[in-house]
DNA sequence: TCACTATAATTTGCGTAGCTAATTATTAGT
DNA sequence: ACTAATAATTAGCTACGCAAATTATAGTGA
C-alpha cells in the first residue's frame, strides 16, 4: 500500500527517537548506580533468577561464559554478588546477590519504567489504545515477536 | 487513567522486543560488514555530512574528540576516511569519505530501514495509521520530543 | 578400575571503545 | 611580541567482548 513517505520518516525518526531516549537512560543510570550497563543488567537478572550458575547467566544475557567471569569479578569486587562453588558439581559455580547487591538493584531506576509507566497511566483509554495497537504493528514489522523480551539494561 | 496492568505490560514487552531488534540488526550489520557499530555509525554521518572537522564529527556521535580519533584512526587504516588537514586552519582537520568508504556506507544494510520501510508498507492505511499515532505518544511518554533523531548505528 | 570424553569455569591474549589529563601546533587577542 | 584559547593528538586507564588454551571435575564405556 503506497504511503506519503514524510509520514514513513515520521514514524521512522520516532523509533530513532525511542531507542536514543532509552540509551540515555542507560547511561543516566549507570552514572547514578556507579556500575556500568553489562554490570547492572547482570543484576537485575540475579535479581529475579538468582542463584544462577554462571554458564546459564551468560546464556541468560547472550555473552559468552570467559566475557561474564569478568563481569562477575567486578561485581565480586564490589561486593554485590557472591560465588560458591557447587556442592553437587564441583565444576560449577553458583552466582548469588549479596545484601547490599540486593539493596543496590532494588534502588536502581527502573530506567525508562518508571517513566514509561507513569507517562502512560496518563494517557487516556484512545491514546493507550492507539499506543499498544502502534507497538504490537511495530513489532510484527519488525519480525520481533519472537523475541523474549529482556531488561532495557540501565 | 486507570488502566489493566497487562496491557501495560503488553507494551513494554513490546518496546523491549523493539530495542532489542534494533540491537540485533545492528549486530548484523557489524557481522556483513565487518565494521564496528561506532565505525559504521561515523561513515554514516559522513555519508551525509563530510567532510566534516573531527571535532564536528565527535559532537554529532555524542563523543569526545579523544574517542573518534581512534575510530578514525582504523576507518583510515582501512581505507574508508581520509584525513585532511585544513587550510584555513591548520589545527583542525577534515574527515572525508574515500570512494571505497562511499561504496561501503551505500551498501551497508540501513539497519531496521529496509525491513522498516518494506514493513510499513505493507500495513493497510489504518494500520499505519495506528503506528504512527502510537509511535508519536511513545515518545511524548518518554520525553523524547527534544532528540534529534540519529541514524540507528547498524 | 582405567582411560577417554565431555563439561564448567577460568586464564591468556587480542582488539575496540570510552574517558581524563597532558602535549603539540596553530590561531586570535591585547 | 606575549599570552590565552582552540584543534587534534598522545598517553594511560578501565571495561567489554571474543577465541583458544588450561584446569578441575563428571560421566561413560571397556
Amino acid at each position: 500500500m503506497r504511503k506519503n513517505a514524510e509520514a514513513v520518516s515520521r514514524v521512522i525518526d520516532n523509533l530513532r527517537r525511542i531507542f536514543q531516549a532509552i540509551n540515555e537512560y542507560s547511561k543516566n543510570a549507570e552514572q547514578i548506580t556507579g556500575l556500568t550497563g553489562p554490570q547492572l543488567w547482570a543484576l537485575k537478572i540475579l535479581a529475579i533468577a538468582a542463584p544462577l550458575r554462571l554458564s546459564d547467566l551468560a546464556r541468560q544475557m547472550y555473552l559468552r561464559p570467559a566475557t561474564v567471569v569478568g563481569i562477575i569479578d567486578r561485581l565480586e569486587g564490589k561486593g554485590l554478588v557472591t560465588r560458591t562453588r557447587s556442592v553437587q558439581d564441583r565444576r560449577a559455580v553458583d552466582i548469588d546477590l549479596s545484601d547490599t547487591g540486593r539493596n543496590v538493584v532494588s534502588k536502581a531506576p527502573e530506567v525508562a519504567q518508571a517513566m514509561l509507566l507513569n507517562g502512560l497511566e496518563e494517557l487516556t483509554h484512545d491514546q493507550f489504545s492507539s499506543v499498544e495497537d502502534g507497538m504490537q504493528l511495530m513489532v510484527k514489522v519488525l519480525g520481533a515477536e519472537h523475541i523474549t523480551p529482556q531488561p532495557l539494561h540501565g
